[in-house]
DNA sequence: CTATGTAGGCCAGTTTTCGTCCTATATGGA
DNA sequence: TCCATATAGGACGAAAACTGGCCTACATAG
């Protein structure tokens, strides 16, 4: 808990508090909230009315073991976080852009440069020593996609800021760029910047996890007329020539409805054979990445495609077999 | 950006929305924040002073491209979160909460606590749904912790409250207990529960995974003394006989360098053993995370203990070689 | 039934806040 | 170099809000 408690007896700064104290998950009785306030219970009593005409819930609990404490609402109310809970997020959001959950990639970057950006410097060192211990574990050999990198492209593509960053192709030359990023958009566990190249004077698609040290320059450019009017279709025109997507036939043995529960319904097809097996057509971007989760389901299972996959599978079987081999 | 512009004009209705704008990633000029919040540019001004003197730097650059943001400070402003970023946030929280990152895990389950005591019910749904697909994923075979139980856990824990729910032993028997938590801890990857149990009349350690529907009584108890002054030691000497940790030790064909850079330092023990190759010793958990890291390596290696691993990457192995055996 | 908690109306005195002036200063571009 | 535009902040009067101290009503646990 804050304890610079007492003074800066302002309204405003009390309420803050005020919402601070009510977000523990326990009951608060007024008169305590009173006294570590500094002010009359009267007072404290206005301000939950205003808390709740604000539309922050605070719901009241009546008799001698009452309090307040603050339920979900509608919206959502300013989180107070603590020094710890704001590294523990700043983790979870960092391995969450390098792992993005459909649907919310974006807004997992949008959270963690929020974050970042009002995050007190002595806990941005706590987060960068835990993160590095985390974020490389299922890339695998995949070169590592810093999400700090993460939070500079999403913060100069909404801020409009012209960008330089260095970028190697895919023989592994780099170059310098200096470009007006659009968008930064993620598909199938990639991030992709959408972004006008000044060099080229056109528009490309960079691959973030091969863009290094990003800088914006601090110069605001005027928006930039997309090249088509919705930007998600010039993306995903482009995108297949750029992300290697491989699609998976495979024949696992075991229920088809565990399946469903066990690699979750956005995993891809999953068809019923028999009581016993079943049949997943479905799309994944890394090989690591599917030949992990087809292992971890700890059923037999027959892979029919792709061709890469049974290599790396047939590679990864040897490699498991001989680690075994001499006890 | 929310768009309830307009009247609610309070001056701490007003700050708040002004953290809220300041909180994006751009620069906000004085005369549209004015507009926006329908008061005169010298309230706002007025504003910025207010918050900085509650300690929240608003950086301000002067000249015709200037304008505010929030900068970071000592302390954690209030974050201001609109619905997508909530959800990524607890979808991320969830995960780490399932996987706890090592120092940081009480701090999650508290974030997660707090937030989801707050997140309006619609979001809920969404984060349910996002946190099924992957919360599963690298638990493997193991029986899945749902991460609400956990807060239910953590909120009592904090909040004193007696606490129901039903436990299966070992061999899977099931029985309704009724305790009164003290500490939630997290030891290497599983979270145990550290409470008085009220039938036994004693102090258990709960497994956390072994918990199911858990329900605060809402009837709140007098802090028990714990069995030892420090909770920790209890734990740590009764933990060893609850956890099953696996000491492992291999022989990698990587660089130590290499290794210890992928694997992060809290892997364990690396020693050199040549240029090419190195030692490992550490320990874990479970057999699905430990095989998992150490196929995730890419490289060459033999297990020399324990045998359990040996044991699982033989049946690994065999199946990743059968799965790619008829293609 | 009683103690303890929330819930809220009323009122007077005080404090804060707001808008409209004003000037000073830093910065980027023509 | 000069100018437009931005932050930064002082002074002042009118208006609004806030606070504390009363009061009563009501719900709940023991």
């Amino acid at each position: 808990m804050d304890v610079h408690d007492g003074f800066v007896s302002d309204t405003s700064a009390r309420l803050l508090q005020l919402l601070s104290m009510l977000q523990t998950p326990r009951d608060w009785p007024g008169s305590e909230l009173a006294e570590r306030l500094g002010v009359s219970p009267r007072t404290i009593r206005r301000d939950i009315d205003r808390l709740r005409e604000l539309g922050y819930p605070v719901q009241g609990t009546m008799g001698p073991v009452g309090g307040y404490r603050l339920a979900a609402g509608k919206a959502m109310p300013p989180l107070l976080l603590d020094d710890d809970e704001a590294v523990a997020i700043a983790v979870g959001l960092r391995t969450a852009a390098s792992h993005p959950v459909e649907g919310i990639e974006e807004a997992s970057v949008r959270a963690l440069a929020k974050l970042e950006q009002v995050l007190p410097s002595r806990l941005r060192h706590r987060v960068g020593a835990l993160g590095a211990a985390t974020v490389s574990m299922l890339t695998g050999s995949e070169p590592n996609l810093d999400p700090q990198d993460l939070v500079v492209l999403a913060g100069a593509a909404a801020n409009r800021e012209r960008l330089r960053f260095s970028y190697r192709a895919g023989d592994g030359t780099p170059t310098r760029r200096l470009a007006e990023p659009y968008r930064l958009v993620a598909a199938g566990r990639r991030w992709y910047l959408l972004a006008y190249d000044n060099d080229r004077d056109d528009w490309r698609i960079f691959r973030a996890d091969r863009i290094s040290e990003p800088r914006a320059t601090g110069v605001r450019v005027p928006p930039r007329v997309p090249p088509e009017q919705d930007a998600a279709a010039f993306i995903t025109s482009k995108l297949y020539s750029l992300a290697p997507t491989y699609e998976v036939v495979a024949t696992l043995g075991l229920p088809a409805e565990q399946v469903r529960q066990r690699l979750g319904a956005a995993a891809g097809e999953v068809e019923v054979i028999d009581q016993h097996s079943c049949r997943l057509r479905g799309s994944a971007d890394t090989l690591e990445w599917l030949a992990s989760r087809l292992l971890m389901l700890g059923c037999e299972f027959d892979v029919h495609e792709p061709p890469e996959l049974v290599e790396y599978l047939r590679a990864l079987g040897g490699r498991a077999t001989r680690a075994a081999g001499d006890v």
